[in-house]
DNA sequence: TTCAAGTTTGACTTTCTTTGACCTTGACTT
DNA sequence: AAGTCAAGGTCAAAGAAAGTCAAACTTGAA
């Protein structure tokens, strides 16, 4: 297995087990653990823990420093607002997937309508159309769908 | 034999032998055992394992990077293959809310579905096309989401 | 025989991961 | 206040995988 997934997994494992989503780690401890250099535990956050994703990172350097990760559940309009705000004018696919996986994450969509959202937004659907107009139209079919959570 | 048929034959066994008809197999190993180029698993995957054909696909790349294969089964429905086929190649938003009501109306989808269908197929999605680009579109989404219903 | 469709190959591209050298910041000591 | 040391931050290079594309090759049908 990548040294990626077992960081993540094991962050998100410290999540699991922390009471408030919130954990506070040491990156060159975490980093000695698992036998890999400091800079590989930055990349896994910076990579992994995006906001997009739903996490908040902060940290602290010098004596005693360390890294606070939040995993943050946000409140359902606030965040659809953000979202979206976030998709703009014009998104590609991988954005757009990474969107709903958010979505799923949160438990705003099920599985179901998660696969039903990936596939309208996905290169397939919109293969009649030249690149940069696929990704307007997923924009506003993106933020059309939206819609119907907002209105409940 | 051909390469091709050789290499499809192998996936799809793979495949058999899965509990779940769900494969992820590293692309320049498979290319190893056979003896062939890498690219050559990349166009059995694009020529023989497509949407229309059933499978899903999804890759990672760089280290640890991986193929997914994803067979759905499709006994589950003469119904939507005979949809599938309804839709064409073209399709207007009245005829699409008719037929998402028809989903609706079977049980096959629910009213959340529904909703989000009807948004990602709404003129109002599309309204950076023109009209006949947009039912072209619209046909092609539609029966991309149709295929999200198939599996199992 | 010729042509079109499908195969095979390999060079080049893109994306993601891993590593290490060097930078910045903050706390503690003197 | 200055210096030292212990954190985390940044960045670029190297490596590892899959994607793309076009040229060359095969084959079957007209």
């Amino acid at each position: 297995m990548m040294l990626t997934d077992l960081i993540s997994q094991m962050i998100e494992q410290m999540l699991d087990e922390s009471n408030d989503g919130t954990i506070e780690l040491q990156r060159n401890d975490l980093a000695q653990q698992l036998g890999c250099v400091p800079s590989q535990i930055s990349y896994v956050i910076t990579s992994r823990f995006t906001q997009q994703r739903g996490y908040l990172i902060e940290s602290r350097r010098g004596g005693g420093g360390c890294i606070r990760i939040v995993r943050k559940q946000v409140h359902r309009n606030e965040y659809l607002m953000h979202f979206f705000c976030a998709i703009g004018d014009s998104i590609d696919e991988g954005e757009s997937v990474a969107f709903c996986k958010n979505l799923l994450g949160t438990g705003l969509i099920d599985e179901r309508i998660y696969g039903v959202m990936k596939e309208a937004l996905s290169n397939a659907s919109l293969s009649d159309l030249d690149p940069s107009t696929q990704n307007k139209v997923r924009a506003r079919m993106f933020k059309q769908m939206l819609l119907t959570f907002m209105k409940s």
